[in-house]
DNA sequence: CTAAACCCTGTAGTCACTACAGGGTCAAGC
DNA sequence: GCTTGACCCTGTAGTGACTACAGGGTTTAG
């Protein structure tokens, strides 16, 4: 099968399937006579197995490592599950980040619409954060 | 001031500041005869007021525009709204998105501690995911 | 006087794509 | 046989918000 039909079939588009390729994360089909790529089966599985990581948010760094274990019939489930762990503490922090953003742009809005004339956003926003000691 | 000073003041490192010269953020300075960087008290409230609304996560090009409202007398209260309500609208899709996510993780991670033999984490990941009509 | 700590410019790297530019190939209809 | 449009190719540059050098100049403390 040709590359748009990998790209329709999988849901992502033909530049990513060719920068998956770039960046090892799918082998390099084999090419008809007029260079076009030409995938099998495997490919669309292994295609699959990285949009399944991709939508949960995992980098291609760890998609690669999988990809990795996937293969190596040493691998052990405790080295999958490293990763999964690492990931869901990741999502966990970034989760809580965001809802504690969420809770001041909530507070911020309040300000504004109390006082209009002198927009208390903007005054709110002037005000200096407390300096964490950054690297 | 010299920029080290602005640096550890603000939180930010050295190079963010030059950066955010090079952007439009930051008015550049007086030089001082030996070419360095010779801040004043407006800059420090100029960063402090892109530092605080880079923690709210907003992007360089909303805080550009809220610059350019705290300089304009004609500029209106619900400017300064619509671009921090889009922000509120924002970090509450990706808010959704992560918590969705979140919930798929916890039921992998449940499923390797049952299987561990064959990798129940790598079956499941091997499942397609529906395609979903992408452009 | 020297060494460390600071400053300068300019460029390249990060991540996961996306968007061209500038070409080649193929199938259908005229 | 010729054109048109849909498909494919490579290679490069852009995105956002920085970060990390390389390769220099300046200042300051001992």
């Amino acid at each position: 099968m040709k590359i748009g039909e990998l790209a329709t079939g999988s849901g992502c588009s033909i530049e990513t399937i060719r920068y998956y390729e770039r960046e090892g994360l799918l082998p390099p089909p084999v090419r008809t006579s007029s260079n076009y790529r030409d995938y099998d089966d495997g490919h669309v599985e292994l295609l699959g197995f990285v949009r399944h990581c991709r939508s949960l948010d995992m980098g291609l760094a760890d998609v690669q490592r999988l990809l990795a274990f996937r293969q190596d019939p040493q691998a052990h489930c405790a080295d999958v599950n490293g990763i999964l762990e690492q990931h869901i503490a990741h999502v966990a922090k970034r989760l809580a980040e965001l809802q504690t953003l969420q809770k001041q742009l909530l507070k911020l809005r309040a300000r504004c619409r109390k006082e209009v004339k002198a927009c208390g956003v903007l005054q709110a926003l002037n005000d200096r954060l407390p300096v964490h000691p950054s690297k």
